[in-house]
DNA sequence: TATGTTATAAACCAATCGGTATAGAAATGG
DNA sequence: CCATTTCTATACCGATTGGTTTATAACATA
């Protein structure tokens, strides 16, 4: 058994109420106090458990990545339809936006506002840049696998479909941070897939 | 001849400089502190002239839209053919995006991630989100008057078409912060325009 | 030159920021 | 029981936040 006075409070519950202020209003604009009253922890316990402030974000965004973006990768890689993968995915990211037991939008697009701005830590604005750049790289590992298939033509542009469909989806979480609702957004992901590459060409 | 000292600065000009700070940092990340440095005025003087921070983002935010936005709003409603409006219009906006003279993205994307926020005045969030809504009515009026002119057919979902575009265009600014390029985005633009609606269906 | 008016610069304000130091509470090992 | 270890609560730290006061400088009018 481990010695001394045992923590009062989960540290997965304190984490994912972390994660929820992140997500509501990205680095900067997310205060210790809120933070810690959300978490239900005081400041000491705080620090002492996660770090300073751009150590609990990084552990708040890390666990954005498995407990909600994972869900809608999983999507695309399981359908074994390309185009349907796609389609599922995006329509799995717009019902996690627009969710109202959460946070609209998306944690990282509501952060990459903080990039580039003084008193982001370094860090912090890594971390978001390179899961932006991790989006296109999903999409475009599905995409290939797509052309492996003989379901896209060989002569589809990886690159730029994958580039395509990571600027809706950013675009997906500004319109539902705005307020768009479910429904609008599910057409949006429709009319985007009418930019699909068609054989009739 | 007006009475009292004069201004020892230019309205025009620090108001300029107070957008650049806002569209780089959004309402919240920007500080009076970096704001009167940028505008090389002392804080008395830009309460004066200026009001309060909220008053002074929205001044900005005024401009911006006076200044930036309508030379893309104009790309949209002077070119006659409406396929071609709206790519040049993306491509105009996407310019401006990648501009090295200018904060990177867009002021209005930079900023919805402060709104939901406590310490967001509504009045901010309202100018942002008023103006998200107002470019799927951009692109609304201008595929309306498409339909008009017989280039669109008269089954156009305009509503959701011009929600479409909008959610486009709002990604290119997530992508454009993140610090892509501007070959790429372009070629964005070009992958978004395949779901134009066509008439041999 | 004297007066009224407006703008400036510097110092100042309470409140809040991220982060800690200190003291005591709650557990285990002896 | 005591000692040790770990966590928690409160109070506190200097720095910075948005915003203002005070004193003075620079103009037009008279």
């Amino acid at each position: 058994m481990e010695r001394g006075r045992p923590r009062a409070f989960d540290v997965d519950q304190a984490l994912d109420a972390a994660l929820r202020v992140f997500w509501r209003d990205g680095f900067q604009a997310a205060t210790m106090t809120e933070l810690t009253a959300a978490m239900g922890v005081s400041k000491p316990s705080l620090y002492a458990a996660f770090g300073d402030k751009a150590s609990l974000y990084i552990k708040a965004f890390e666990r954005y990545l498995e407990r909600e973006l994972a869900e809608h990768r999983r999507a695309l890689e399981a359908e074994p339809e390309v185009r349907r993968a796609v389609e599922v995915c995006l329509l799995s990211a717009v019902r996690a936006m627009t969710d109202p037991a959460k946070p609209r939008g998306c944690f990282i697009v509501n952060g990459v506002a903080d990039c580039g701005s003084p008193g982001t830590p370094p860090a912090v604005e890594e971390a978001l840049l390179r899961s932006i750049q991790g989006a296109v790289e999903m999409f475009g590992a599905r995409l290939a696998r797509g052309v492996e298939d003989r379901q896209l033509p060989a002569s589809t542009d990886v690159g730029g479909l994958s580039a395509y469909l990571a600027t809706v989806l950013a675009g997906l979480a500004v319109q539902a941070q705005a307020g768009v609702g479910c429904e609008v957004l599910r057409s949006v992901v429709g009319s985007a897939l009418l930019a699909w590459p068609r054989n009739d060409a």
